[in-house]
DNA sequence: AATTGAGTTCAAATAGATTTGAACAAAGAG
DNA sequence: CTCTTTGTTCAAATCTATTTGAACTCAATT
C-alpha cells in the first residue's frame, strides 16, 4: 500500500468539511449530495481513489459510488487515472473551473434549452393557429419575448465559458 | 366580471402548455413545480390574477397559492397590481430577464456562495492549524484553488446580469 | 472451465421536498 | 361587535428523487 494511503474507514474531520462543501455546491446545480461527496473526496485526496474506496471512506454503497462516477464522468469531472495497478480502475478529479462549467452547461444546460425551443415553437403554432382570438396578439408577444430569452441565454453561456476560461 | 375573464375552472390546452414550459424552466432552476405553474400562468395571462384565481384554474391549493406567490415576490418575479377592485390583491409578472435573473441571482446564488466562503475559510484555518502534516500544502493548494472559483464566480455574475440586461 | 474480483443495473426501500387543508389572523362590511 | 372575506401558517400527507443491495455481466486468473 502506497504510503499515502487513507484508506481508514472513515473520513477525517477536514475531509467531511471539505465534502460537506462540495454537498452544498452541487445542490445548487441541483445534483445529488452523493455526487457531492465523491466529487468532494477526488478533490482534496493527493492520490486517485477506487470506486471500492469510495465505497469504504464514503459509506456508501457500490450501487450509488458506480452512479455517482458515471455522472462525473458524463459532466467531464471526473476521469481515469493512469495508475492500473491491477485492473482496477483509479479516478482523479479534473480540477479546471472552465472545464467543469462547460460540462455542466453541455450535459445539463444545452439540453433542456433545446426541448424549451421545440416547446417555444410549437406553442407558436397553436397561437398562429387560433381563430379570431383577441389574445392572439398578446399571446404572440410574450412567446416572442421567450424566444428572445432563449437567444440570451445561447449568447451568454459560450461567453461565460470564456470568461472563466482564466 | 371583466369580459378578459377566464376564470373557468381549467385551463386551456394552449394555457397548459406554457405552463408545462415553464414548469420544466423553474426546475433546472431547483425551484418547485408550483412556482412554474404560477409564473407561467401570470406570464401569459393579459390580465392580473389573483390567489384564488390561481387556486381555481390550476387546480392547487390555497396554501400552495400563497407560499408560491410569496417565493415569487420574494424573487421580483411577481407584484402586486395598481387594480384593488375590492381588497384583493392582483399580481401581474416581471417579465424583464435581466431583473429575473438579478433576483435569483440575489436570492439564490448569492447566499450560498457568502456561506461557502465562510466555510472556506474555516477549511484554510484547520489546514494551518495541522502540525506537520506532510499533505497540508497539497490541501492549502486545493483550498486556494476554490477560493480563486468563488472570485470568479463574483465576478461573473454581474457581468452576467449586465449582458442579459439587453 | 470454474472461480474470483470489479463494476453495473434496477426494483424496492428510504429520505427529502412539496403540497394539502384545516386552523388561524387581519381587516373591511354590516 | 360580529360576520365575512382574504390570505397565512404549519403539521401531516403525498409525491419525487436518491440510495441501497442483491442479482448479474464481464474479464482476468487458476
Amino acid at each position: 500500500m502506497a504510503d499515502g494511503d487513507r484508506s481508514g474507514e472513515t473520513l477525517s474531520d477536514f475531509e467531511s468539511q471539505v465534502n460537506e462543501f462540495f454537498c452544498d455546491g452541487v445542490k445548487i446545480l441541483g445534483l445529488p449530495k452523493s455526487i457531492g461527496e465523491i466529487y468532494g473526496l477526488l478533490f482534496i485526496s493527493p492520490d486517485p481513489i477506487s470506486l471500492d474506496d469510495l465505497v469504504c471512506r464514503l459509506g456508501i454503497s457500490k450501487g450509488s459510488a458506480s452512479q455517482g462516477l458515471r455522472t462525473l464522468r458524463e459532466l467531464g469531472a471526473v476521469r481515469e487515472a493512469e495508475v492500473t495497478s491491477g485492473r482496477r480502475v483509479y479516478y482523479e478529479p479534473d480540477v479546471e473551473l472552465k472545464r467543469l462549467v462547460g460540462g455542466f452547461i453541455k450535459e445539463q444546460v444545452r439540453p433542456h434549452l433545446s426541448s424549451g425551443e421545440e416547446k417555444l415553437d410549437s406553442l407558436k403554432k397553436m397561437v398562429g393557429d387560433m381563430p379570431g382570438d383577441v389574445r392572439s396578439d398578446f399571446y404572440a408577444g410574450r412567446l416572442e419575448r421567450l424566444s428572445r430569452w432563449s437567444s440570451r441565454a445561447k449568447v451568454v453561456l459560450p461567453l461565460l465559458q470564456k470568461f472563466l476560461g482564466s
